[in-house]
RNA sequence: GGCUCGGUGGCAGAGUGGUAAUGCAGCGGAUUGCAAAUCCGUCAACGCCGGUUCGAUUCCGACCCGAGCCUCCA
């Protein structure tokens, strides 16, 4: 059976994916506000649902697979008043930096990358849409959902409207009629980007993209939708509101939502001055690694991110690159994904952690089989990295990888000859001091019945 | 205050109505000139209190603790 269970985190329940066509699965999830460098968080999404991409890729023949970008917002106003610069300066260099960060973490790009700006005239379209049908209304140049108007707002996130305002913290703005109404559309001053609308030169509330562009570049209703867990409320709760209330149609089929990396046990913040971008990461790490270390918790569980962890993920793909490495004169044979323990632990709502279990038996049973064992092993193994998205490296160049060189490969092995040859004459003393003096240069040793090799540690 | 989620061995982290994967660390062994890597073996856990049940870590309730959301934060 290769069938796929995902939570639904609209009803909590855990149960076979049906998609509306199995011909053609349709997903969306809700990408970057481009106005700084993506963080570790933001990654987070990024390799949960490339790792759904994958999986679905190998069930259905065709998989539309659509990951917004949010290029109008008022943090990108801000940030570009900060340089003194325009906005698409803002977005276009985060943009090009976000793909190339979620490219080295062996994210597969995503099928559509529609871009907010370039969708405006959808949003207003869809504005005018819910103003018709009475689910919207003008005030002082902006346009309003009115939540009162949709009997089950709400639901998504499990709130209703009185309990939201009995803990409403925020001062509710005059032109509300419902302070529970959220903007779809609002007017721009003359130094802030807008667009032309029957309501006034302005720009789209946050939540107005995502429902435009999935309704024009997906159709009616979606298999699946994710994002972070924070966007549960109130961005997908608003956005399910709008589409709902906008189109005649089921919408999203199963709402999918990864829980938070936390830094050290306390939550990414600026404020707290422990957000750690990708891109610094990358300086010490392989795109590969912090892949790794986000996949090494289920996606619904928090995932507490710190050194120990991506030491912890280098040392455990170190150990299946060396047994990759040590089998270097097997020829790997194609290895249908569909029979891998590594697949079915993921169809099983995407337990990464048990795939990875299934990897370090793999390893293991390659190390220790022989003969045709051996090769099984050997392309089990690789069949299952694939399936995660990771183990695609020559094994030899994973040990190259380091960021840490002291040494170049010519000195290693002109140190290495000179040991071997100290070995061969018993003197010890001499082979031991070169190794230790590798050793301290971060370079492993190891020797076996048919000579030394050495890697970077 | 409202809502949501979670508390599993030293650490990380799955899972289950019949006493619980996997990895790291630890301990013992094989191998090695000695190591490293690898292999074999091994120690060790279900927050607290009730309830349902033949039986609960798994279901229900209370409690304690932690995390998140509550109008633009993945």
């Amino acid at each position: 059976m290769t069938e796929l269970f995902l939570t639904n985190s609209e009803s909590g329940v855990k149960a076979v994916f049906t998609p509306v066509d199995a011909t053609h699965i349709k997903f969306y999830v809700c990408g970057p506000t481009v106005y700084n460098l993506a963080h570790i968080g933001n990654a987070r999404p990024v390799v949960v649902f490339d790792t759904l991409f994958r999986v679905l890729r190998s069930l259905y023949p065709k998989v539309t697979y659509a990951r917004n970008i949010t290029d109008i917002d008022d943090r990108i106003i801000t940030a570009a008043k900060e340089r003194g610069t325009d906005i698409s300066t803002v977005t276009q260099e985060f943009t090009g930096k976000f793909r190339e960060d979620m490219c080295a973490l062996n994210a597969l790009p995503p099928t559509l990358e529609p871009q907010a700006t370039e969708n405006v005239g959808a949003m207003l379209d869809l504005a005018h849409r819910l103003i018709d049908r009475g689910h919207a209304y003008e005030a002082e140049g902006h346009v309003l959902f009115d939540v009162t108007s949709m009997p089950d707002y709400g639901a998504l996130s499990g709130r209703n409207l009185d309990d939201m305002l009995a803990g409403a913290r925020v001062e509710v703005a005059s032109y509300k009629r419902h302070p529970g109404d959220f903007v779809l559309w609002k007017p721009s001053s003359d130094d802030e980007p807008g667009w032309e609308s029957p309501y006034g030169r302005g720009r789209p509330g946050w939540h107005l993209e995502c429902s435009a562009m999935i309704h024009d570049h997906l159709g009616d209703n979606i298999d699946i939708h994710g994002g972070g867990r924070d966007l549960i409320f109130p961005h997908h709760e608003n956005e399910r509101a709008q589409s709902c209330c906008g189109y005649d149609d089921d919408f999203v089929g199963i709402w999918m939502h990864n829980a938070y990396v936390d830094m050290n046990g306390e939550k990414m913040s600026k404020s707290l001055g422990n957000v750690k971008t990708v891109r610094e990461l990358l300086d010490h790490y392989a795109g590969e690694t912090l892949r790794f270390a986000l996949l090494s918790a289920h996606y619904r569980s928090p995932l507490n991110f710190s050194e120990q962890l991506l030491s912890s993920a280098q040392s455990t793909l170190d150990s299946f690159y060396l047994a990759l490495r040590n089998a270097g004169d097997v020829a790997a044979q194609a290895s249908p994904v569909e029979t891998s323990p590594v697949f079915r632990a993921l169809l099983d709502d995407l337990n990464s952690p048990a795939a990875i279990a299934e990897l370090h038996q793999l390893a293991k049973a390659l190390n220790k089989s022989g003969g045709d064992a051996r090769v099984a092993a050997k392309s089990a193994l690789l069949a299952g990295g694939a399936a995660l998205g990771i183990l695609s490296n020559d094994p030899v160049a994973w040990f190259e990888l380091r960021g840490t060189e002291t040494l170049s490969a010519d000195t290693i092995e002109t140190l290495l000859t000179e040991r071997t040859s100290a070995k061969a004459a018993k003197d010890f003393a001499r082979a031991d001091a070169i190794r230790d003096e590798l050793n301290n240069s971060g370079v492993v040793i190891e020797d076996s019945a048919s000579g030394s090799t050495w890697r970077r540690a």
